[in-house]
DNA sequence: ATGAATGCAAAGTCTTTGCATGAAC
DNA sequence: GTTCATGCAAAGACTTTGCATTCAT
């Protein structure tokens, strides 16, 4: 999904597409892994001088309403990225460095023994690491 | 786990062992899933008029640093329960009505296939819903 | 022209910190 | 008697809300 795909997106829900979410579009189609409210704000703020902290959040929460982003909180806060095209259920294999996820078709739900009262709603699997990138460039650092 | 070996955990680790902190360990000797800051709280403020909130932050702090609470996030906020006694790895199936929690054996990593590059550092699985109890009785509400 | 998006300021929630008093050892 | 725990007050991080202005349609 390209830059031009969300903002049409965002269109197509009634949005005004503003320069500024055309810059957030932008910056969620070239990042493969997750962003923090702050990151976006850091990165956006390049951009426009006057930026304010409440458009951002204003903004990620509405793309999160619209399906455009999705939002997980992790132990160090919450954190967005583009929502995952796949349609069939997956799991991610997330980067701890630079927060590129990678997806996993196992379920583990198939192979749990839950018992017969428990009426199960949801569940959650992660699996959290480096990356190939990342874990070379810090065996690298560690050799220094 | 009863009050009084939570109590020998605090000592031992040269905790002093103030009212407030006996308290603290019947509550999470007492409960049997998750219970937030706000939960320990109120629950504390009925015995003790003039509690504060730092101490009760401080004492949940200290208590996951020493490995007698163990915290987890959630979608809606931080959460505390006694730190697993089962050593064996295992995860956890969690009401979301009482806060209930039951092990699970089966670990989801077994069957996971990851990159050969990928360096795994940890991994989370956790299951959602309503045991047998709350699903009953949210049943029996429905059917008035 | 109309209504939505933005920036600003302010408030709200949750959590932590500094300091004096009081309690455990 | 020392040292740690507590309460109080204040600050800090993160997020949301109200309102006037500006901009997309």
């Amino acid at each position: 999904m390209d830059t031009d795909d969300i903002i049409r997106m965002m269109a197509s829900q009634g949005l005004r597409i503003t320069d500024q979410r055309r810059t957030l579009a932008r910056l969620f189609a070239d990042t493969p892994g997750y962003l923090s409210p702050k990151d976006v704000y850091d990165y956006m703020g390049r951009f426009y001088s006057g930026l304010s902290f409440d458009t951002v959040y204003r903004n990620l929460r509405l793309l999160d309403e619209l399906g455009v982003l999705e939002q997980v909180v992790f132990e160090d806060g919450v954190k967005f990225k583009l929502h995952c095209r796949e349609h069939d259920h997956h799991h991610h294999l997330i980067c701890l460095q630079c927060g590129k996820t990678y997806p996993l078709t196992h379920c583990p739900m198939e192979a749990t023994d839950v018992p017969d009262d428990f009426v199960i709603v949801k569940h959650k699997f992660e699996v959290f690491g480096y990356c190939g990138d990342c874990a070379g460039a810090e065996t690298a650092a560690g050799n220094r």
